[in-house]
DNA sequence: GACGATGCTGAAGATCCGCTGAAGACCTGA
DNA sequence: TCAGGTCTTCAGCGGATCTTCAGCATCGTC
């Protein structure tokens, strides 16, 4: 689970990551809110937790920016509690559910939990590329009707770019997002294990969904190749 | 990164000329709002950084003047007042983003950055001229329906020419945007991309997309040749 | 038509990029 | 601890791609 935490005040932010970590989200921060419509349109976050009070541009901007975008993460809002912000309006704007600061740490982990499952069930389970089926509920997937046994990081990598289909992803953004790694990381993992996926979801089917786009990286064949 | 700083105070337009041209952007200045919107129609800028209180024409009204004719550049306001009102007003008339004067510089910078990138991924998935498809997020190309095998330079030079179809580009300008080097680099590196290109997309099917503009540079027809 | 300036293009060497087999590290469960 | 599977790192290969160069073509001007 990727979460995004856009919150100005820096402490509150930290602390929200050090504990959201321990609870075994992937937390990435953003202080205010241009960097985080930016970071959260440039990476695939499946929740992002808004402070409505937010320099630069203000948390519901940013989520109906982020919705105009095309945006399916869930967002959750935190609202200040002195009736200025109406919760109403944060709904209004997109987002799923809202938060009134102060809040107890647990309550909003509950919250993000609960969010994630509603988001999860409305994201789409499988993806049919031709006769590639990649199940992301499951994980599995089927070339032809017949099973094809991955490893997590196979799985974790077809299903990043059945996501993608059709488009060309870079090294180093599958690094980020499926490595969950720094950009100085070795591109060459990536090659050994698209080399792995290819010589099971392709070769023994005579076929080449996953392509090498040459300086871009890779791009899944949205007929399956 | 075209960038085209709008700003009536001289000394400023100019230091902002300085130390964005430092930072790698490719700077021009106006100093009124008239002038500063009939130079965003003529070129194609990435962003404009356009201050609010300008002698002729105020910031907003060139604001939604370039927005009603069309632009997709990304628009930075220069706000005086640190009020609701004039954020408001200012993305209200379709402006990206604002920044309080009096501003740091490198916060400048960042904003820049992070508009460029916000405004590159609202950019056009898909251009079509005529029969010529070019899908910057697929990174794929058809002539005709039929699939164009391009090396990443090439598309590159194509991709570049297709954002800006119609107009000319000089080899000058696209060495220092698709090639990313100083000016003091070979013109005839381009010329021989350029030729590769057109045996690709224009030979092969009778047709003549890329046109050489004498002395000037190049330019992609707009109806695809 | 001659001339200089500008643009085109084939060839070649250098460089870059991606692929892959192998080895060892690592993790996990018994 | 061991066994099995998985992941990362490394190094070398092979080919695609880029740049440079040189000669030729084309254009505009005189």
């Amino acid at each position: 689970m990727r979460v995004l935490v856009v919150e100005d005040e820096r402490r509150l932010a930290q602390a929200l990551q050090l504990g959201l970590t321990a609870e075994g989200f992937t937390v990435d921060l953003a202080h205010d809110g241009l960097s985080g419509l930016a970071r959260a349109t440039d990476h695939a976050y499946d929740v992002i937790v808004l402070d409505i009070m937010l320099p630069g541009l203000n948390g519901y901007r940013v989520c109906s920016r982020l919705r105009a975008a095309g945006s399916d993460a869930g967002i959750l809002m935190l609202t200040a509690k002195d009736g200025e912000w109406d919760e109403a309006e944060a709904l209004d704007t997109g987002a799923d559910d809202f938060l009134s600061k102060p809040f107890s740490f647990v309550v909003l982990v509950a919250r993000l939990n609960a969010l994630a499952r509603r988001i999860g069930s409305r994201a789409p389970r499988r993806t049919v590329l031709g006769d590639l089926v990649v199940d992301s509920a499951a994980r599995t997937c089927t070339r032809a009707g017949t099973p094809v046994a991955l490893t997590p990081r196979e799985f974790a990598l077809l299903d990043h770019l059945a996501r993608r289909a059709g488009e060309a992803v870079s090294k180093r953004q599958i690094l980020e997002e499926v490595w969950d790694s720094g950009p100085n990381s070795d591109p060459n993992t990536v090659e050994v294990h698209i080399s792995a996926l290819r010589r099971k979801i392709d070769t023994p089917f005579g076929r080449a969904a996953v392509q090498t786009v040459r300086g871009a990286g890779y791009r899944l064949a949205a007929d399956g190749g």
